[in-house]
DNA sequence: TGACTTTATGTACTCAGTCCAATAAATAAC
DNA sequence: GTTATTTATTGGACTGAGTACATAAAGTCA
């Protein structure tokens, strides 16, 4: 687009600032990992950390805000759900495992985790209910929906592609949820 | 019980705690609304809030917080999980609808209320998972058991009881997850 | 009256998140 | 080269949630 290289270059990234946040959770826990402490390791200032990521939890999301942000981008031209939610899985490589599923309790992650959860909850909630689904069906499908990725990341990666899991499992939500509308959603 | 009325009788309860709360956050919004202000309306210190509630969020949920108390208890002794929700259901006044479903904008609502959310969600999806729901199918029982509750706070309270809402919702989620397990949870 | 129990309160503290003004580092135009 | 423009970094002051704790207040019981 646009925004050449123009003005100052960036110091840190998305990527350096996520390993540096997991060391140190890894290291002390999330309750006792300051924001500090992660700007501190990344070579940046307290005040550049919130440049990068707008709350401490969001560290933890990258790949999940990722997903969601493709999800609505997709949305927004084609608007077939099925469509957009293949083609966001296809992108995303079948080793990158949200390490809130792997390491969770390494990471002493508590009412945080499932705090910040609830954010990217809505937030698909959101995008279900922007699509055709039926109001009374958004609930049902979101959680069969997370029930699919939730199982690719505990049981199927890496080994499963998580396009194929999707596939697979939205075909299981197709028969399993025989709801009016849900056939032809996805 | 025990604890007969021995010691320093409370000075405030959680409903007028509630009811302090809610005026200020239909007046101010949510986050216009400081834990000093429910204070200072209910006449109570700071403090003291915090001997009542151990978040500012938690006054949202006082019902939903019940009822997934009572669930719990519920569990511990009877197991059968459609027997506890019925329970828990039948005890819930018709009338009494978490604000949180009807007030949301009214109150400015947004990050937090999602937030909070998600730490009654991950409640509830402990206790279906500690219940006989098979690994792979909690996720979209509690999305469907969510949808119910959902359904009737939006559309069916306070004319139809939580109780009949919830027989007839189970009923379907029996039939339309066909899923092995789950037609004997209920 | 005095021991005991429970609640209320003030205070000091940590930390997340916001705001903003000042500075630094790059490019583009002249 | 010098200057304007753009974007990023940084320090510092600030708000507000939540914690910790020591102390006072208000009741019951012996």
């Amino acid at each position: 687009m646009s925004a050449r290289d123009r003005g100052r270059p960036k110091t840190s990234s998305l990527a350096a600032l996520e390993d540096a946040a997991h060391e140190l959770f890894l290291e002390q826990g999330y309750e006792g990992t300051s924001v500090d402490d992660i700007a501190r390791r990344a070579g940046i200032s307290r005040a550049t950390f919130f440049n990068y990521f707008s709350s401490k939890s969001d560290v933890l999301w990258v790949d999940v805000d990722h997903a969601l942000a493709g999800l609505e981008h997709y949305l927004q031209h084609s608007g077939h759900l099925g469509d957009a939610l293949r083609a966001v899985a296809v992108e995303h490589p079948r080793d990158r495992i949200p390490l809130i599923v792997t390491q969770s309790e390494a990471m002493g992650l508590g009412a945080d985790l499932a705090a910040s959860a609830g954010i990217r909850l809505e937030r698909l909630r959101g995008i279900l209910a922007g699509s055709r689904v039926e109001a009374s069906d958004v609930w049902i499908v979101l959680g069969a929906l997370v029930g699919v990725l939730h199982q690719w990341a505990t049981h199927q990666a890496p080994r499963v592609e998580l396009g194929d899991a999707l596939d697979e499992g939205l075909g299981r939500i197709r028969t399993v949820v025989g709801s009016r509308s849900v056939a032809t959603l996805f």
